[in-house]
DNA sequence: CGCACGGTTGACCTGTATCAAGCCGGGTGG
DNA sequence: CCACCCGGCTTGATACAGGTCAACCGTGCG
């Protein structure tokens, strides 16, 4: 757990309005900026946190995407979420003190160390982050109930065409293309996430490069026809 | 909106262990106890919130079921969880100000109103409270995290049999029998909770019945060989 | 009584899984 | 520099779990 050098302070860091709690005042800032104990760098494929590891920080992603995934014990594995920069990833330990899940980065990655009982220190005397705490932990259970959605109901087009326009928006968020993907995963990350096999990834991928919608190379995805998408993943056609 | 003549405090209530903090002083209880603003009194089949319904307070079931539900446009429901006595509804409401799903009464059920900004500044005053709210938020994620893992991996019978596992359990926890259950919920909020269809819920209660792990009257279900269950419930056969 | 709703069962269909073969591109070692 | 290998991906043939459609049952309520 080192600690940078070259230490930004959340107050000029360039994710602080995906991050960071917002109408703040001078001296609010300064102490927010005392939150973040240091960096830690994480190497492509390796983890930040395991199931079962004790939970003492949450973690805020300045570079690289991770994966959360749970492991189920003969091998399944489901993938809970892809989180990229300005997202925070940890909550799931809070309940019991330990990790419920695993964090793996899918490529070289850094994120910003935020002990919790800081964070809880200082939502006690600041009302600001205390409201983006609950509003952090509010958002990823809305975000989990629309994958309920999407596994519980959705084709297999219909899932894909949704997760594309959902990394196209977070991506937009972040100063990027919103229809110029490049997928930080793999076909089985992507199949472990949407509840699909890697095969039936790969043919609906196909499907929709040939009804014009998308252009594929590999893990560069082109978004054609954003309009078209936004039909396949509210279900225009799969009923 | 009214307001109970006969108000049981919190610190005396039944529930106490399940929906309070543990480890407050007789003082702090008595705050706590002033954060319940009333009752409300939900008839079956009833909503107890709408999505797009502004969000001002979260809910304590003192009795009853609910269900959540995310409705798509074309009809298809998702229900995101039941909840029960001692659980806590409303949490989606406070990312956006609004709630983000249906919360609809399974039978005649009542709450108690927790106004989120009392609580917010109950929460700043008293760190078990804090603490309090935050696991509840993160037991409201690992629960979707392992919905996921089951819409996402399982077969209709380990979904079936995982949720019968949970739902005694959460009986239990209640003083109820963990074997036998009384669902409250139709095959149809049970499908649409599995991402199963109807059919499918019937076949597999038949198959369930057939190897003499479960018997099902209606909406009672015994469990007749609880260690079975369990085995169907972490994939044993379905690999 | 009779209707409506929830549930079960059967026959058949289909979307996705499974199994298997092969492709492609990048990295390594001879 | 080429040969080879390997991981990630695609494609085809076939299997099957669960969906769909349809008939029917039971029970509780107006």
């Amino acid at each position: 757990m080192k600690t940078d050098v070259l230490k930004v302070a959340c107050s000029n860091c360039n994710l602080r309005e995906l991050c960071m709690p917002i109408g703040l005042d001078t001296a609010e800032s300064l102490q927010v900026d005392k939150l973040v104990d240091g960096r830690r760098k994480i190497a492509k494929g390796q983890t930040l946190f395991r199931n079962g590891m004790p939970f003492e920080s949450l973690f805020a992603i300045r570079s690289g995407v991770f994966k959360t995934i749970i492991l189920h014990e003969d091998g399944r594995e489901q993938v809970t979420g892809f989180q990229m920069s300005g997202e925070i990833i940890g909550l799931d330990g809070i309940v019991e003190d330990k990790h419920r899940c695993d964090s793996v980065a899918l490529e070289d990655a850094e994120v910003c160390v935020i002990p919790f009982d800081s964070m809880e220190d200082m939502s006690r005397e600041i009302p600001a982050v205390q409201h983006h705490v609950h509003r952090i932990m509010s958002r990823e259970i809305v975000r989990e109930n629309s994958v309920m959605l999407l596994l519980g109901n959705a084709q297999a087009e219909e899932r894909l065409a949704a997760f594309f326009v959902n990394w196209g928006q977070r991506l937009q968020a972040r100063g990027f293309s919103a229809t110029e993907l490049v997928l930080r995963m793999t076909r089985q990350d992507l199949g472990n996430y949407l509840g699909l096999k890697i095969e039936t990834i790969s043919r609906t991928l196909t499907k929709l490069v040939g009804r014009g919608i998308l252009s594929v190379a590999g893990r560069e995805i082109h978004i054609l026809d954003m309009a078209a998408l936004r039909a396949v993943a509210s279900g225009a056609d799969a009923q």
